[in-house]
DNA sequence: TTATAAATGTGTAATGATTACAAATTTGTA
DNA sequence: TACAAATTTGTAATCATTACACATTTATAA
């Protein structure tokens, strides 16, 4: 279900990619951060560990990791490029007010349409965006103070 | 279900959206190029007709149309920004091969998920990515002669 | 019609994420 | 230990988008 840092290792393993330093830092943060992280918050949080650390090094890891299939990037806003462990199918909620990218249960096999039956599907994404519980409850509680 | 240029006129004179003639050309662009174009596309495309345009004012104009709820945007690829006119909920279909964006029907209300229940959802996407049809049968075609 | 303020459009410069590329470093192998 | 290949690094280039100031057009009223 959520792939363990070790089972990922022996998945790069098998697809021949070497396990570098930096690739297992990037792999091991990703694990560790499941909240969809942007490049630069991956890069500025290594950073502190990895000082030689380079921004192209990231780009280019998490390129190797997409193709190597072990991660998968997560477009819902044209203008920042967030990346996530591959793990079973799920839905994305982003909430407008705080950012926050939520996961989602959602039975993708219900995701059918007639349309496509001459189509090869290969990947199918949904996401949604609205406001969060959080967020819900912080308005209300900012109109009671009022 | 599909709004006609009239419609939409008549929805942004109800918002008082000045409908001034570079904003009714990209409208009706819109209206008439019902494959999900870049910015690139829609301001070239357009300047041949009209040599003043400048691509700030079509990106002005868009930002105007998003906002006013007649046009949406689709995110699928972080590099590329596409705009479809609003219409009834449907899903796209990016073709990896060729890169056009179809669209499908699906029906958005079996889109639930229990984990969003104390979330407040505004939009919903689903998108997909394959092969379409067109390009399956080239590669086909391509084999057969080989 | 004419004056004028507000709205809209235009062109250039700035921004910022991503990529290209070449040099430096590290790794694997003989 | 030596060398070739792989990996990392830093800088420069690219490209979509935005900021901004100026030009043009439109709406309104005298």
């Amino acid at each position: 279900m959520k792939p363990s840092f070790e089972e990922l290792k022996e998945k790069l393993k098998q697809r021949n990619i070497h396990l570098s330093y930096q690739r297992l830092r990037v792999l091991e943060y990703l694990v560790q951060n499941r909240c969809h992280p942007t490049v630069e918050q991956i890069f500025s949080d290594l950073q502190k560990s990895i000082s030689t650390l380079s921004k192209t090094t990231v780009y280019n890891i998490l390129k190797i990791l997409v193709e190597a299939g072990v991660v998968k990037v997560i477009t819902i806003e044209n203008y920042e490029t967030r990346y996530d462990i591959e793990v079973e199918d799920h839905g994305h909620f982003k909430c407008e007010s705080c950012g926050t990218i939520y996961d989602f249960n959602i039975n993708f096999d219900l995701l059918n349409s007639a349309d496509l039956k001459n189509f090869k599907i290969s990947d199918k994404n949904v996401y949604f965006k609205g406001i969060c519980p959080r967020c819900l409850s912080n308005i209300n509680e900012t109109v009671k103070g009022d």
